[in-house]
DNA sequence: TTCAAAATGACACAAACGTGTCATTGACTT
DNA sequence: AAGTCAATGACACGTTTGTGTCATTTTGAA
């Protein structure tokens, strides 16, 4: 079973290299090619994979993930640019973007990509991968905002955070309910909040789990 | 001007053929190797890049990190592991792990990690770079999530999820508390909840607003 | 061993909340 | 002009919540 490709890149040359790459290696086979995002989301048939230039002439490659996504739902996408420290890099992730891979990559790693997508995969080269691991440790839980919570505590408020009620929680620790509003009380007093919802956003917000 | 490795792996034929392994190479100096955290914590020296097991005996390799980045700022940590699906994959990583690399992984592809982290790149799987894909998702704004909310209710939605008492959100939007109150029964009517917490968390992680 | 938490449970009471029902006004659609 | 919806407001009623006070048992550290 061969992977369908299609590509979508306004350099000529690219594009037509890239397209007798692939269709020379028995395993992939290219549907189609598009030098503009508006041809790709006329014409596009479904594929396995798209390969996607992050800068194209007449939209930013990042909304046409978002389009292509909604025309072929089990499409994924892998964008190609030429800047690994492009803003766009992060964004275009976040729009559902599943790979990424630089132009200049040694054709033999293009192909890689392709099967590891197709695999369900994410092929990301490291610098890009250390872009978002970044960002993650950006917004990752500080040992700061540690409230000092015990085990019970933060098995209580992760079910508070699940729109639990007081009921429920009992019922789901199997102990009374009485119980649960003793540790709302002291959940409440080392978050320093006073109803359940301030809790709820807190916990959510610093990630208190 | 060879990179510097340290081991931390209790498994003592992996720990060995892999210091093996690397020392072989002109490219890397293997300076200390330990089987378990402690000892590390104790007695390590500084080096580029340390190779850390994810499941140590005497403590969660995800714990080790910390300390371990605490003793040596400046080094830069690739995690071991078998399980590439591992929860503590994500979370190692959010702990500050630079990378990533499969037990069974090709000596070769250990190599070109120790280097891309060495170069300041993030070596990851692809699967495992899926997985941080999709919590980014997970983050981004979701065009599903509109309740039709009209711009009335959002006010009134981001002050409850700011932890406001209803009479605060009467006064500040200069209404009376009932009127706060019927809004509150169509919030809870578009976003199918039932109450103020359950408002509150749908609020923020589906980034209603 | 003693002492401090942690976890459990209970009772009470005022305040807040969730919801049913109803009403008025203004704005926009058809 | 009629009709829908958003925004405002009110009243009532039962439920839930927040909090004060107190008690027992288990557990882990000093």
């Amino acid at each position: 079973m061969k992977i369908s490709v299609g590509i979508v890149e306004d350099n000529k040359d690219y594009r037509e290299s890239l397209t007798w790459l692939l269709a020379s290696e028995g395993e992939f086979t290219v549907d189609w090619t598009f030098d503009s995002a508006e041809l790709a989301l006329a014409h596009s048939t479904g594929v396995d994979v798209i390969l996607l230039d992050i800068n194209l002439p007449d939209m930013p490659g990042i909304e046409a993930i978002a389009h292509l996504k909604k025309k072929h739902p089990a499409v994924r996408i892998i964008m190609l640019t030429i800047l690994e420290d492009d803003v766009n890099v992060v964004k275009s992730i976040e729009n559902g973007a599943d790979g990424y891979v630089l132009k200049k990559t040694n054709p033999l790693k293009i192909m890689e990509a392709l099967r590891q997508v197709y695999e369900g995969g994410s092929p990301l080269t490291p610098s890009i991968a250390k872009q978002l691991l970044n960002i993650f440790k950006f917004n990752a839980p500080l040992p700061e905002s540690d409230y000092r919570l015990t085990l019970r505590e933060k098995e209580v408020l992760t079910l508070i955070v699940s729109g639990e009620s007081t009921e429920d929680i009992a019922n789901k620790l199997f102990i009374s309910a009485e119980t649960v509003r003793n540790h709302f009380r002291h959940i409440y007093e080392k978050l320093q909040v006073h109803t359940r919802s301030q809790a709820v956003s807190k916990a959510i917000k610093e990630r208190i789990k």
